[in-house]
DNA sequence: GGATCCTAAATTGTATACAATATTGATCCT
DNA sequence: AGGATCAATATTGTATACAATTTAGGATCC
C-alpha cells in the first residue's frame, strides 16, 4: 500500500529557498489534490505513507491531516485513521445550501464596494483566462482547482476574512461532492458564466450579478444526482423473496 | 509564569469515567475559560504549563491549542507560541458581520421548520432558565457561556451543520471581542430577548423571529464601542512638538 | 466448509528526547 | 547611565520510541 499520490513536484522541499512555510507545502499539495480529484473520495490516508511521500515524520503529517479535518475536507476516525471525506446526501444538501449563502452574501458585498475595489476585480479576469486555458487542453482537474480559485478570490474582495475562510472549507467540499455525485458529465462548468458575474461586479450591478451567481450555482447543482432515497426500503426491494417465504 | 487558568474541576482526568473523549475534556476547559472570559484575549498559553495543569504531555495540549487556533479563537505565531485570539476592530467588524448573515439565515430556517421541530425548540427553554438563574446570581461568566449556548443551540436546530460549525467558531470571537471593546456594562444582555425569540419561532412566524435576531444583535453590538479610529495620525497628533522642531 | 479464537503484523495514540529558535539577563564598553 | 554583545535559559519545532488498538491471517473445532 504506497498510497499512490503522484504528486506533480518535487516531495523533497528545498529547505533554502522556502523561509517560513514548511509544512504549509504539504498541506497545498494533498489539498490540490483533492481539489483535482486526484484523491478520490474516501481514500485512506495513511500517516507512514504520506511522510514517506513528503520526507518528513508522522508530526507534520499529523498536523496537516488535522487542518483536512478541521476544515471537512478529510474525515478522522479515532484509531482508524484519516480519509478524504465522503460526503452522504444529506450533508451534500447542507454544504450546498450553505455555500449558496455565503456566495450570495460575498456577491452583494463585492458588488456593493465595486467602485473602491475596480483594479482588483479586473485582476481576477486572469483566472478566469486560465480557466478557459486549462479547459481548452483536457487538464479537467486544473479547471476544477481554478473555478474554485475564483469563487475564493471573489470572497477575498467581499473585505470579510471570517466569510471567506468558511467559503475556504466549503468549496473544495463541493469538489468532493460532484465527483461524487455528478451524472451529466459535459461542460466543466458554462465558463463565461464566471466571465458575466464579473461584468455586472464591475459596473456594480448587485442585482444582476447575484442573479448570475444563483443561476451559475444552479448549473453546479444540476449536473448531480442527489435524489432522496429516503432511507432504503429493503422489506419492499427485496418484496419477491419475502413474499416465497 | 504558572498561567493562572484556575479550572473550575478536576485537572486530573479520570481515565475510567471517560470512555472515549480524553483531550475533548480539555479543549472545552480552555474554551470555556476563554467564553467566561477568565482567560483575557492576548494572553499566552504556554505549552508545558498547560500541560502540567491537566496532566498531560505538549502533544495533545498542542493538538488541542491547534484546533482553538483553527476555529480562531486562538493564534499561533510561528516560534512564539499561542495567545488567545485578540481581534482588532477591523476584525471585530468583520465577525459581527458574519455573525448576523449567519444567525439570521438560522433563524429564517429555524422558523421555517417550526412544525417539524417543536419538542426540540420547546427544550431551549432550558437554557434560557439557566440562563436566568446564573444572571441573578452574580456569575457572568456563566451567563456569557449559556447566551452562547443559546444561539449554538439554535444553529444545530437549523439543520446545516457546516453553518452551525461556522457560527461555532463565531460565538466565541465574539465574546473576545465583548470583553476587549465593552464600553456600557449594564444588563448582560437583554435576557427575555431569547425569551421572546424562542415564542416567535415556536408559532413559526419567520418575519417577527428574524426581526427580534436583528434588534438582539443591535443591543449586542449597541454595547460596544468600535470607533473607526481610522488610522492613528501621529502627525497630528504630535503636531504641537513637529511645530516646535 | 464455516465460524471462532488467537497470534502477529500493521497502524494510530502518546510521551519523550533532541534540535532550532527566541528570550532573558549580565557583562562590558563608551 | 545607556546601549550592545554574548552566554544561559526557556520555549517551541521535529523526530523517534514506545504503548494501545485495530486489522489480517491462520489454526482449531464443530
Amino acid at each position: 500500500m504506497t498510497l499512490n499520490v503522484s504528486m506533480k513536484s518535487a516531495a523533497k522541499v528545498t529547505k533554502r529557498s522556502s523561509p517560513k512555510p514548511q509544512d504549509q507545502l504539504i498541506y497545498e499539495h494533498i489539498f490540490d489534490a483533492i481539489l483535482e480529484q486526484r484523491l478520490a473520495p474516501g481514500t485512506r490516508l495513511k500517516e507512514e505513507s504520506l511522510g514517506e511521500v513528503f520526507g518528513v515524520s508522522r508530526t507534520i503529517i499529523r498536523r496537516t491531516l488535522s487542518r483536512l479535518f478541521h476544515e471537512g475536507v478529510a474525515v478522522m476516525l479515532p484509531n482508524k485513521g484519516a480519509f478524504v471525506a465522503k460526503p452522504d446526501v444529506k450533508a451534500a444538501r447542507e454544504i450546498l445550501d450553505a455555500r449558496r449563502l455565503i456566495e450570495i452574501s460575498v456577491v452583494e458585498r463585492v458588488a456593493h464596494r465595486s467602485s473602491q475595489i475596480q483594479s482588483e476585480i479586473k485582476s481576477l479576469r486572469e483566472l478566469i483566462d486560465q480557466e478557459h486555458a486549462s479547459s481548452a487542453g483536457d487538464d479537467k482537474g486544473t479547471a476544477i482547482r481554478l473555478s474554485g480559485e475564483f469563487h475564493l478570490a471573489l470572497a477575498q474582495l467581499s473585505g470579510n476574512e471570517p466569510i471567506a475562510g468558511f467559503l475556504r472549507s466549503l468549496v473544495p467540499q463541493t469538489s468532493l461532492i460532484i465527483s461524487l455525485y455528478e451524472s451529466s458529465e459535459g461542460s466543466t462548468c458554462a465558463i463565461d458564466e464566471h466571465s458575466r458575474l464579473l461584468d455586472a461586479l464591475l459596473i456594480g450591478d448587485q442585482v444582476k450579478a447575484v442573479d448570475l451567481m444563483h443561476v451559475h450555482l444552479n448549473h453546479i447543482e444540476s449536473r448531480l444526482s442527489l435524489e432522496q432515497t429516503t432511507t432504503v426500503d429493503l422489506a419492499n426491494i427485496f418484496q419477491h423473496i419475502t413474499k416465497r417465504a
